[in-house]
DNA sequence: GTTATGTGCAACCAAACGTTGCGAAAGGTG
DNA sequence: CACCTTTCGCAACGTTTGGTTGCACATAAC
């Protein structure tokens, strides 16, 4: 019913910038600002923040490696992010489904009083 | 691949108060800016640019009654946004097991070799 | 040692979310 | 009708957020 949902967690994959950057991770293992910027149509220091965010929140985590810091998703948390989304998803979905069904099932009892005037 | 999503969509829902706004539109069928606010945390004027918000998206629909001013959820365009959530959701979902399943075999690999010395 | 690359910090700008205040239109009630 | 209440819309304002530029500092490469 209540669709528990961590607002902090949300908002940090509300963004579109840091949906992509999240993609890119991914698909790439790991990355810097520096290089996520160069896929991304932003600069380095809004990368930066972003992933200042996703850490806040622990989608990532930082391992500094000479002057690179290199930073990989918390699959755990990204997990249980990706599950927070079906489940808003799903639940929206089964409510418009009640909906339908309701509204069905009225139009058939109007046609039915119809046909017995 | 490419989890095509709708960035307007995305923006409309990501934000919490919208969020509520929208599970109390559907679970009570319709509302008004000021009948919403006296069950969310803000002011009817923050409600009102919400339903803007939404009305602009066409994830709303508003019909004048009077003084009064009704908005109910356009259940389409909210089963699509439902549907890019799981959609985003399921890909992230999918990714991480790859990766799972990926660091199991190379683990499983790394032992055997092991077992060989 | 000098040059190039990767970070971090600060100032600044625009858009978004929220507030308060006020005026106007529609409904009820003496 | 006159009055009061309710609902709405608009404008001004403050704060947070996503973005920029500019600069200083540290680490690598030549």
């Amino acid at each position: 019913m209540s669709t528990a949902v961590d607002d902090d967690l949300w908002s940090a994959i509300g963004d579109p910038t840091r949906r992509r950057m999240l993609d890119l991770l991914l698909s790439e293992g790991s990355g810097t600002a520096t290089s996520l910027s160069e896929r991304l149509p932003v600069t380095r220091q809004a990368v930066a923040k972003h992933l200042a965010v996703l850490d806040r929140v622990g989608l990532v985590h930082a391992a500094t490696a000479g002057r690179e810091k290199h930073f990989r998703v918390d699959e755990t948390r990204l997990a249980r992010a990706a599950a927070q989304l079906e489940e808003v998803g799903s639940s929206w979905d089964s409510r418009l489904q009640r909906i339908k069904r309701l509204a069905e099932s009225i139009e058939k009892q109007r046609r039915e009083s119809q046909n017995e005037q």
